[in-house]
DNA sequence: AATGAATGAGTTTTCATTCAT
DNA sequence: TATGAATGAAAACTCATTCAT
């Protein structure tokens, strides 16, 4: 509004307009992961993004429209991040698994994108078109890239054998409590830091995949089978 | 509605009375499961109990009195079937630890009041107080189950040692997923069925913790904490 | 309900039976004065007269119906006190004042009865048809009265000229709000007792209607009416 | 509306803005005393000032705000035209009393500010605090001006000694009755102009405040007194 | 006669969306 | 572009009225 320099003006105003729309995804993501799309006023969004109501509405055609922007943007910046890493890593299974997990903590569980697995989570049934394409862009792929993981470590020794539909699930569970956690109520991770969290988390795991001779877990895995019918 | 002796006609009305309730907070914790806290309107809480939005306010304030009502006869009817289990239950933790789990799914897991830990989760930060009620009444109870357990396996030397308060988030997560993943997007479970999931888990968690010499498993721990800080 | 005199039993029932709808009434304008009509539960009625809400109905055919039972009761009242007093009363205009006033204020102003007025002044534009009546039956025939009176005291030489209607009015005003002051904020008679009110009133007004010569008055009407129009 | 400045087109949607909660404000005067508070609908206020149901939100957070909005620019206006009185007035405490009653008449009861006497008297018991703070601002100052006039004019002999309290209470009552009855039933002035009554009102108060020797009043005092305790 | 559970029309209140400026 | 006043459809909530018992 009150410039000092004039000649700066057009650049600074392009600017400004260039980054609005990704200001008003970051807020709307903040206050749609805290509160739920529902309860989420688009007011607040404006007042957290600093601008007036009518302004969203320059860059969204609707709540629904913002809403969709606020999940693609974020699925945009996990795809990126993963990709950068499908990488022509050569090494032990074991350690490119917990690279992996290490790498999603780091690039997406703890950063604010963590948001959208909880929206995700939460309004799935909302929006199950959004949620449709979010499974197919993001979940899918990146199941696919633990099952490789998983595949060539059980192919080459390191890993027994077992599942590996239901052991990326298992293996994917924790990570996703503990970012989905950071947004509410702690139920998994309840005074814990996040390393020892996924300290223990990989270990444990590596620990169970590792193939070893003892038998003895045979036993009880029928016991259960018979429990769960 | 199943009048096997018609002789009792006159108790009809009460015993719709006292029935009310719990049929409208059923009806209730479907909605808000499915669509949230803030986007379940009360006219279809209503219409799926089958009653008229009146009726409602016969038997909760308001909103937010039913959604409290929901959660609290959820935790209710959690903590029965925890208690029941508390038991005096002797042998290995590790026949315990798998009993638990088990037990956990077809107790809760498995059952509408999975529900309610998605409504936790994904309403704890609009109902503060009811999060932290559930916390305490809920969560920390779970925990200590789990925590007798996994000292008891530690100190018996069927488990090896390790940070207990951090395994116990990574036990319950994939359960915990496996509960909420049947009301939205399946993010752990896909394409796997709920037992081979538990079956899974169970395994992979047994093996993870037994107590074996190898010490491969340190080295990476190391380089996970200094990756994490 | 445990009746332990069986024989009693139908004269009670009788008597309850009669004087329900006069308890039905007295609760219901206890309320609606309080309250107002719009304001009023039926449910809150109901609950003073110790009758469930359906009772009402088995005596009321709506709540409007009950209101005008309510405000007929009171006009009832209102006038069999005052038809009492007709009289052949003989003696001075200003002794038949006096009587009137204080008589008045015994029978009806310190009576729940005072209520009804209090309901006709903030419910008759509401009630039009209902207020016509009152005024018709009520007010008509109690400025009547006071016409009757001052038009002797005048004839008779007691009281001076003076603009009659008007009179009656001003006459009434400082009785009326002493009665409706019961009921809401004292907006005349603060820190006053009604006993003390009432004196004064008598007193100045009958001072004030005394024929005696004084023309000073005069100039200031005068000076009245112009400000006046 | 009555744009005579076409130049200043610009400020309209401003000047709008400033002029609406007093727009709002007297369309709700005109209602909640035609109807009560109760009765009266938002919607109907919202139309009879020209505006939609949630503009009435825009300016007001709840129907009660708007009440006591209400109640409270109605106070200012009359004690901002009360102030202006207050005045340095010197002269015969007479003059002064039919003074103050007629500009009481003129700034106050004979505009739409007379409708706030008639919602303090209506709505008070249902908004206590506001009452209190009416009684507090208005009627204690009121009370306490004409105080101050009965004692000045007792004391310079004018007036005869009386119950002051009680008087006031006595010369208020017509003021008010004939205020409020514009409203609804013409319960005191009926058939008669507001002029007549204020005249005949003001005539009869200073002839009955007159200092005059004639002690037949006593006796009749008296018996009231026995009479009412 | 009496009850009180149930109803649904009516009211308050909210908030996404529009649009004149 | 940006604003924010205004809108009105939709949701929460109330309560007079009904009716099976």
């Amino acid at each position: 509004m009150t410039e000092t320099a004039p000649a700066e003006k057009a650049p600074f105003r392009r600017r400004r307009k260039d980054a609005r729309p990704s200001e008003l995804t970051t807020a709307a993501l903040e206050l749609f992961v805290e509160r739920g799309y529902a309860a989420t006023r688009l007011d607040d969004v404006a007042a957290r993004a600093g601008v007036s109501k009518g302004t969203l509405y320059l860059y969204f055609r609707s709540k629904e429209a913002l809403f969709k922007a606020v999940i693609e943007e974020g699925m945009l910046t996990v795809l990126a991040a993963a990709e950068q890493r499908l990488a022509d890593y050569r090494g032990p299974a074991t350690d490119l698994l917990r690279e992996m997990l290490l790498d999603w903590w780091q690039q997406i569980g703890s950063t604010p994108m963590a948001g959208v697995s909880k929206l995700i989570l939460c309004e799935s049934s909302n929006f199950p078109q959004l949620a449709e394409y979010y499974q197919e862009q993001v979940i899918t792929r990146g199941r696919a890239l633990l099952r490789g993981v998983l595949r060539r470590g059980i192919e080459g020794g390191e890993f027994r054998a077992l599942d590996i539909e239901a052991a990326i699930g298992v293996i994917i569970a924790p990570l996703l409590m503990l970012a989905i956690s950071r947004f509410s109520l702690r139920l998994c991770s309840q005074e814990v830091t996040a390393a020892d969290y996924l300290t223990t988390h990989v270990d444990l795991l590596l620990d169970g995949l590792r193939h070893h001779p003892d038998p003895a877990g045979a036993t009880g895995t029928k016991a259960a089978d018979e429990r769960l019918r």
